[in-house]
DNA sequence: CGCGACAATGTAAACGCTTGCATCGGCGCA
DNA sequence: TGCGCCGATGCAAGCGTTTACATTGTCGCG
């Protein structure tokens, strides 16, 4: 069986006109604001749809109607179950309003997320959701220059001037960090996943010397080890801080992720936790609970972000204006995995 | 600061030419094929393209050249990190030959599903990436008809009349049931998901059935419970089992994710794995070694099956036929959580 | 009975790009 | 010097929609 590039060219607008003997115009009420056309013809111009099997080009349509009804999303990964939900609650508020959502996934490299911003804009997008605010100036200019509306999410700064929604990082885990340092830690270590341009592991870490400045402490005493994302990983970045500072009794991970990685080395090592070494999180996905010993973490409300995401972005696309940046709360979720220092 | 719906409207083909003083023949094909612009144009044409902002126009493009160098996957969810991992790496494959992926998600919902196959085969993808079998003819007839290549993933079924790459779910878990039985258990019980139009869960379901009658067993002793994808669920769901079923000595879940929530249910009841009871699950995600005790379940190649993917599906587009199904092998991975039953 | 208003439909001009074909120089060769 | 060829570029015809505007036919009302 084959393809043939198109035997049986697709049926148009034209073909279907013809067949139910009416104009094109017609035709295209008929598909797009049924009520302006009378039931009868309606009916007949249905019913060569239907025979004809006629579906709609899309790019004839976007060209002449300039709108979409698609929405873009550009996310760092997949294979992050955070990324994966709140997109999963964007879309669904999407669909709940006729929208359509395209998701393009960077794997964490800034050329290919570029490429894939203008992408989806040429494409016509009538918003897009972007995933932190670290991206060249340059795709800021386009966008606004195409005035393609656009919303951050899962960062919140004020000092940025871009429209946000999410929570800010470096508060939520400098919070997490005091709770650390409350418990009597001192030698602290940081797993983070590469910073450079990544504004939300950057803040996170930023947090913690925040915390330990006021602390008194001396936040260039904090460990930082960068690795990407992957459980493997966060096993490997545990060996080595533990080589290298083998006096660390407190691990802050900037994710889940690569928490969970520490905490099974630490075990492989025979380590206790938090018996002898203290493990924290960020993000709170599933498994952060069903870990052993259960993971403290930092709460993040990635469905309602996702949601309120959506909303956002159709009110820009529709009263084409800037809202006012959203900040969600974190909160913190104390589990076993943390205790006070041998 | 707002969005002028667009007060300079953007710069077309035709600006560019203008500015550049030649033919929009001439700026498109230095667009698309530079070669055949000699240098000097070339470089004036390019410098009106940088200093008008140009980017081209999708739809129009598309309407005019019948390509659009993407691709789209549609998969039922993205909180599941074994469809995240295998897309990442279609991604990652297109990618490499300068293809872009467009991912819509169904939530498992048959009608949104349709919906998003319309949207993107209208939308002109060169090519299709579907998730199981299971789905109305009218849909296959359609993509038939538009002559859109698709291809389906996550299931292998010489039976089935389709182009497709993945894994034969019945025989997969029905050797792992194999296993099962094989320890000594005879009450065993399935906690799935949906099966009603998931073919994979169903597939695998079958497979345990398979086992038993072959060792002797009443298969229509499996005790079947059905619930959608989570943690949670899989918690509710072995509780509600165990109610039922109290003498059940072994759990086969038809994914990890399930088989998590029943590792933990077990636990919170007192139960030990595997002394009193087994638990196996299916797709051998990254977390299913780490859990406690480890899971047993059945390792699927998710990366190797996306990137093998994305080259059949480029083959078909490029050479209009249809390609041999392929089938890739799975295997068991004995781990802790099965045992002999008490 | 005639006129205006209005509802239903048709006409045709965009929309922004690609590409087959025509055109135009300039070059090599006899 | 003249011819043919070829590479670089221009011309213009689509591609399949939408939609402003024009046209037609109906109906109610004075």
């Amino acid at each position: 069986m084959d393809y043939p590039p198109h035997d049986t060219p697709l049926p148009t607008l034209a073909d279907v006109a013809r067949l139910a003997n009416v104009s094109t115009a017609t035709v295209s009420r008929c598909l797009n604001s049924p009520d302006q056309v009378v039931g009868e013809t309606r009916k007949r111009v249905m019913k060569a749809v239907e025979d004809l099997g006629y579906a709609p080009n899309f790019g004839a349509k976007t060209l002449a109607a300039k709108q979409t009804n698609t929405f873009g999303a550009i996310i760092p990964t997949m294979e992050n179950a955070v990324f994966a939900r709140g997109i999963q609650a964007f879309q669904e508020e999407l669909g709940r309003h006729g929208k359509t959502l395209l998701i393009a996934s960077s794997a964490y490299q800034e050329a290919l997320e570029e490429e894939q911003i203008r992408a989806l804009a040429a494409r016509g997008a009538d918003g897009l959701l972007l995933i932190g605010y670290h991206r060249d100036q340059a795709i800021y200019d386009y966008l606004r220059r195409r005035s393609v509306p656009y919303l951050i999410a899962w960062s919140y700064d004020p000092a940025q001037d871009q429209p946000s929604i999410g929570f800010d990082n470096k508060s939520a885990m400098a919070d997490l960090a005091r709770l650390v340092i409350q418990q009597g830690h001192r030698r602290i270590a940081c797993i983070s996943a590469p910073i450079v341009s990544n504004d939300r592991a950057r803040d996170r870490v930023e947090g913690i010397r925040i915390a330990m400045t006021e602390a008194g402490l001396d936040a260039s005493d904090l460990w930082l080890i960068q690795t990407p994302y992957g459980i493997e990983n966060g096993s490997t970045a545990l060996r080595e801080t533990l080589a290298a500072a083998p006096d660390t009794t407190a691990v802050m991970c900037v994710n889940d992720v690569l928490a969970l990685g520490a905490l099974r080395a630490s075990k492989e090592m025979g380590l206790r936790v938090p018996a002898d070494i203290s493990i924290t999180g960020f993000d709170d996905i599933e498994i952060a609970s069903l870990a052993e010993p259960a993971l403290t973490t930092v709460h993040v409300p990635h469905r309602e972000m996702g949601r309120r995401a959506a909303s956002m972005l159709m009110q820009m696309f529709k009263r084409r204006e800037l809202p006012e940046s959203v900040r969600l709360e974190t909160d913190i979720r104390l589990r076993r995995s943390l205790g006070p220092p041998p």
